[in-house]
DNA sequence: TCATTTTGTAATCATTCGATTACATCATTC
DNA sequence: GAATGATGTAATCGAATGATTACAAAATGA
């Protein structure tokens, strides 16, 4: 559905660098450093890449962010925010209907909603790698402090205990983001790979190949 | 019960270098390195650091590896080699008593073995973090396989499903490893953290408290 | 039109880090 | 007890990289 960029092709470098307004130029460093830092990580990822990565030069990233820590926590907080968003409109759509069974449970919802985010590539990938680089005493804090945030959401608004918590989390997102970060790579090149991808994501496997740029020939 | 680093205190520095055999020095970088390799992730350490926590000279690590990316390898492929082990074990010790149901059944005990393995501390964290590499061609195709290669044990040795697999590897291995990398941190000091924890390893909490270096009261 | 602001880059600096070199010190063996 | 090899480090190099500076050029507005 909302691919990143929008003019320009794919995603990466321009030809000719035109003058564009400030508060958008931001947007699409935000985007490119989005890409950049969830696949390398904070320390792997420099800022000439994500300038590249924006079609642009290295000292603008640099002077517009200040830091590229500061720079890795803003693409943080924008992940956290869109996933928390994301999830608050499932929860908000899914009040209204019904009391009794679920045709759709919620959580089955949540986990949909969770998934669709894979089509945006990098929101994942970074909240992962934020959380990885834990032992950073800035970006740790930040990165637990969103981990528990949606642990909150999830038990105050959605109401649900621990232990669905517990397996929502598991199931849902840790394992589908740990899975659509590189196995799709070998997708069809590996029957383990293809066997465990097809029994985890099921209906959404499409997305996340799509989502990853593989080339895969459907079934 | 077995600790990384025998004598010369909990882990780190020595005030003078003995003259130790290269082999056994070649064991406490390795173990110096699965420490810091797990903590800072490939790109977030440095050899020095690896060097330092080994009580050891910078350009001596370098020497013996060849490579930080030698080095780096080296690591994983025996924390993987470790992981399988213990599995393997778990999986004999099983297969002799019974036949029809298990008292403890043998997920359960796979994953009180994985658990277990925490108190090393850098097996589970390097493992994780190589895979999150996936963008290195060489670490991150090293990382799948390993990854596949403990799911095709699972499935042929063990005779899981891969429904049970996804299951395991999820519950068990990715969850658990997440949490136990930095959310002891906070244990006690945020209540959705320490509730998250105490739902998520029960009985072992007090082994995963430990590893991590937290201290803490027991409740 | 010309001054000012905004948007952008080339050049370069300072630091970090992996790697190399050259050398020291201890052990072993003939 | 020299010769030889094994174990270890100090010094330093070169490349990478985050950050800074100084400058260019396009827009904006008087």
């Amino acid at each position: 559905m909302s691919r990143v960029s929008e003019d320009s092709g794919t995603a990466a470098k321009e030809t000719t660098t035109e003058r564009i307004p400030a508060a958008l130029r931001r947007e699409q460093i935000l985007a490119a450093a989005s890409r950049v830092f969830g696949e390398r990580g904070y320390s792997g990822a420099t800022t000439d890449q994500v300038a590249q990565a924006a079609g642009i030069s290295q000292p603008y990233v640099v002077r517009m962010f200040g830091t590229k820590e500061n720079l890795f926590l803003e693409v943080v907080a924008r992940a956290l925010d869109k996933l928390m968003t994301t999830f608050r409109e499932t929860l908000a759509e899914h009040r209204p209907a019904d009391d009794g069974d679920d045709a759709d449970p919620l959580i089955t919802r949540l986990g949909a909603a969770y998934v669709d985010l894979i089509d945006d590539r990098g929101i994942l990938l970074s909240l992962m790698q934020a959380f990885i680089t834990g032992h950073d005493p800035v970006i740790g804090a930040k990165a637990r402090e969103g981990f528990l945030q949606i642990y909150r959401m999830l038990r105050d608004e959605a109401g649900f205990s621990p232990e669905t918590i517990r397996d929502f989390l598991a199931n849902g997102m840790l394992f589908n983001t740990l899975l659509a970060i590189r196995l799709p790579d070998i997708f069809e090149d590996d029957e383990a790979a293809e066997e465990l991808m097809r029994c985890a994501f099921r209906g959404k496997l499409d997305v996340v190949l799509d989502a990853s740029g593989v080339t895969w020939t459907r079934s």
